[in-house]
DNA sequence: CAGTGTGAACCTTTTCACAGCA
DNA sequence: TGCTGTGAAAAGGTTCACACTG
């Protein structure tokens, strides 16, 4: 059950694999862009940005007909194009929840701001770290989410704190009125549905790589005696 | 062209999607363990992973039959299959390079340490910040890294370079001899057939909640006008 | 008889290959 | 002529449903 487009209402929606690559399309762009390149075809897209160009042909052709044949596409329409279809033409303000190490890092990350999204607030449970300074912002305790998310239109939460207080923190943000989480903590969470979630666990990919890696050696034995490999996938 | 078995070399590659998903079993195992549970369900450990019980079973079912019908998964059993197969048996020595914010935060991050990783090295071009202690590291120079991969048996290497040095940075750790690599730079990055790339980039993933939250505000107001909706999936 | 293991159906994503347009 | 845009085919992943077994 993933559309159920009423009568009248042309399907708009993305498949979510391309959505997941459009963000690296506007990267390559911005590179080329910034090179003074005015057009880019699907093949200088698809090496910059790390894909085939099958895939940039017809990721494109889900926003629309923004190319012309024989060629290429217009770098500066198209960045105006992808970004409006992700919905980066408004600035979008975040608040970070658990400001440890890894809080202050995203506190402090530049690709954020150069990106369309603004660390509006830094909050925490511990009574401690209220007060606290991390660059232009000064941490304030959990429970005044509801206020921040109302007065400064907060629409994404981050959530950097230890595994066991996810759950928790993913609860208040939800009361507070956020409907996107991004969750770098170690555990799953569950949220209303309505409310988007992506994880992201660093000990994961690095375990991902380690199977594959693992792979290699097995792969390299069986090799010298006499057996066909494959390489384990880049993505 | 991802798989090529030679001939009576049976063929022991795991779906990339399965793989993808072993670390979260493995978490979500290790936490009914702790709660002194000796058998769980797919079902059960389903719910504890966020995903279906089909999928668990389909996933484990990669690994052999380790199950027991009308019962469950013994769940120390299946932590150790499950860690064998995806390598963690051994612990790997990671270095990270680039000791910026985020490096800082990786090379402290807890996470590590608990999933069989060893933060063995940092390194960095500047020599501002070579000699800086972090934890209990120092910051060496980049130039050092292969004798660092050797002498330490380093296998992956992490990028938290600014996203103009990704490539340089890349190039020479896979001349270093480290054959897996996880970028958090916002940059693609080119490695030579049988070296690993994993690439994390945060703004991406914000980028891909603004979508998805943007796409809720267009739905909503179709709503009220009477079209039918689907929800944005949360995977 | 509860719950695994797995074919078969279904859906999504990728790749191919070429018609059609600037 | 060169490159986009897109149907059609292939591959990969998920879900279903049930035979089988401890």
């Amino acid at each position: 059950m993933r559309h159920r487009p009423g009568p009248h209402v042309r399907d708009r929606s993305i498949p979510e694999a391309t959505v997941g690559r459009l963000p690296r399309y506007l990267q390559a762009l911005a590179g080329m862009a910034a090179d003074g390149t005015a057009v880019a075809s699907s093949e200088e897209l698809a090496l910059a940005a790390g894909v085939t160009s099958a895939k940039v042909r017809k990721d494109l052709s889900h926003l629309g007909s923004y190319g012309t044949r024989g060629v290429g596409y217009d770098i500066a329409y198209l960045i105006h194009q992808i970004r409006r279809e992700l919905g980066l033409t408004q600035d979008w303000g975040i608040a970070i929840a658990g400001i440890g190490n890894l809080g202050h890092a995203l506190a402090n990350y530049k690709g954020f701001g150069d990106r369309g999204f603004r660390v509006a607030a830094l909050v925490d449970v511990d009574p401690a770290k209220v007060g606290e300074r991390v660059g232009e912002l000064e941490v304030v305790h959990i429970d005044t989410l509801p206020e921040l998310v109302k007065e400064l239109g907060l629409a994404i939460g981050v959530i950097a704190t230890p595994a066991i207080a996810v759950q928790d923190v993913a609860d208040r943000m939800v009361a507070a009125g956020i409907r996107s989480i991004l969750n770098f903590a170690p555990a799953p969470l569950v949220a209303p549905p309505g409310v988007s979630v992506r994880s992201v666990d660093l000990a994961v990919e690095l375990q991902i790589l380690a199977y594959y890696e693992q792979r290699k050696a097995v792969l390299a034995d069986v090799r010298r005696r006499g057996g066909a490999v494959a390489f384990a996938p880049t993505r």
